[in-house]
DNA sequence: GTGAAAGCGCTAACAC
DNA sequence: GTGTTAGCGCTTTCAC
């Protein structure tokens, strides 16, 4: 098309192998905005035409270049979504239900791991952001100016996860970190517990973590418990960190009878040290996570968690995301998704 | 630039408030071109004009859009992974080091979760390679026959890992999983096993399981046991379907002595299962997991594992990669990062 | 409802 | 070592 003989710099196509949609358009006999249309807005495209443009799509086997239309509408069809951890599992159900949610929609998710680091994450975002993505997910409330700035200048939906906030970027999905300790006192005291002990784990990062102990530490002493002893390891939540931290417990206070970790495999391994120890739970020992992951449910005896609704975070966040790229309108800003307590044998 | 006046359909830009490499290049007093090459390969710049662009780049606080690089050079700096579960801490391990060692380099990871299905891997290789990455990391050896001619056409370096063969797509990073299964005879017999069982979950789908599982059963008939009683469940591993599978083996054949569980997840759950009953580890029972999963390492007792080489797996892959995509050479095709048994106090 | 044509913001031949 | 220039393969006005 136009190539005078002579012209000077001749660039070879590359991938000469795959069609293009200037070759579905020939095919079809349109042109390529209708092809273009009929592939993103069928209904602009009459029947009749849109039949000969499918076909010619079947023949030629031919694939949309996402890349090139990126570029031209300046908007891909990627969700870029931060999580802090991708090994901890809270975030793996959330994040495995947003790609169910997004089943057989041409959105692909970017992942990517901030590692508890408002940093990371800042670098992160300004390198998904390159790619024009449809919209943003992050965990948390928490983020640099930089983070937040580029995000609204971005001017795509923006989604923050797993917390609340009167305040979010644009709309937050999740619940109260704090009421989740808060609700840890009610159910200890139900129980008769006396003297309280907490254990938590890169809780210098993990501003979740934080929030949870602040509730715990705020019911317990409006509930008139002494101030609850604490062990804080600094490495990522592990049952063996969870185990050596219950166990400088109760060497500095041993007469804790009720502890609250943040984090269900931290308590699995305080679990496994009062078995070693020999002291009975719930009887001696009463002891409740936070998580609710899945070996709670079947350890011996089970374990009382507190259950996010992780799923669930990810399952709205596509669900409100989807509506929005559709063009629908702005809904609840903030959106409160709740817990449960998930009462076990080990209170 | 040549607009002339009377053209017809003027676009405007969208995004007018981010600067363009052409901004940087007025500004440095060079062409795109230069910036470009400034950008992408440093030495083929003079010093003097690098720090210029440098400084506009700063100055004008430049990020490159990538796609419009990847449309023009068609190859994004994107690289696909796809595992068979994200919520699966076996491959969120590799995935983990694999980001660890892309830091610093422009790449991004394109995760996709093929839920242990060959059809749901086709079309993520489809949907990927839309974006033209520069390779493609895949999990296993087994893939459908679209799925390989998509990868091979694609011309890009693809990488399977977590298992061997001696005919790879491109080049495959793992270990015998069938060996894997073996080493677990050796040392049950070395235990005074007498009568060994086996506790599966999705087996019908995870073929790396059912390669264990056939270690296991070729050795243990080699090494003169009986027949190793079997308990399949059909879902995804967990602790509760470890622990009712374990109930189930037990009731069939009560004179088991050693079970081998494909994953440590099963193997917690029989572990609980067993403390339940009262079954005296290892006296009465000996375990054996596969994964080496953290909470073994604390458990009580600590549970005997088969370690596969998690992170490493994920390192070499991005090494090699790297080296790949810098132009280097092709190294070994099949490399095999073995794995280690772990014994604790489980057996 | 459909087509013409002007970009989107880069990269890479090639010339100098 | 640097500049010129022609695309990469789409999308999107605008005109009809």
């Amino acid at each position: 098309m136009g190539i005078e003989s002579g012209s000077p710099h001749v660039r070879e196509r590359l991938s000469s192998a795959r069609s293009r949609m200037a070759d579905v358009a020939r095919l079809a006999g349109v042109s390529t905005a209708t092809v273009s249309r009929a592939l993103r807005q069928p209904d602009l495209v009459s029947p009749a035409v849109r039949a000969r443009i499918q076909e010619a799509v079947e023949r030629l086997s031919y694939r949309r270049n996402l890349m090139a239309g990126a570029l031209a509408s300046a908007r891909s069809m990627t969700i870029g979504v931060i999580i802090p951890s991708i090994v901890n599992s809270f975030f793996a159900a959330t994040v495995e239900a947003m790609e169910q949610g997004l089943k057989g929609t041409d959105y692909q998710l970017m992942l990517g791991n901030s590692d508890h680091s408002e940093d990371n994450e800042e670098r992160l975002v300004a390198s998904f952001l390159a790619w024009s993505p449809a919209a943003m997910v992050l965990t948390g409330r928490r983020h640099t100016r930089n983070t937040i700035r580029a995000l609204i200048e971005a001017e795509i939906p923006v989604i923050e996860t797993w917390e609340l906030t009167d305040h979010p970027i644009d709309t937050i999905i999740g619940f109260s970190q704090r009421a989740a300790g808060r609700i840890v006192i009610d159910h200890f005291k139900a129980r008769g517990a006396r003297r309280l002990g907490f254990i938590g784990a890169m809780m210098d990062r993990d501003y979740r973590a934080v929030e949870r102990h602040a509730g715990f530490i705020e019911a317990a002493l409006a509930a008139g418990f002494q101030a609850p002893a604490e062990v804080l390891v600094p490495e990522r939540a592990s049952t063996a960190g969870g185990a050596k931290a219950f166990a400088e417990l109760m060497a500095g206070h041993a007469d804790v009878d009720a502890v609250f970790a943040t984090n269900d495999t931290l308590a699995l391994g305080a679990l496994f040290e009062a078995q070693r120890r020999g002291l009975a739970i719930p009887d001696r020992l009463k002891l409740c996570g936070f998580g609710d992951l899945e070996f709670g449910a079947a350890s011996e005896p089970g374990l009382t968690t507190v259950r996010p609704p992780r799923r669930e975070i990810g399952q709205r966040t596509i669900e409100i995301l989807l509506k929005r790229l559709a063009g629908g309108e702005v809904g609840d800003r903030v959106v409160d998704l709740g817990f449960d307590l998930v009462v076990r044998g080990s209170t």
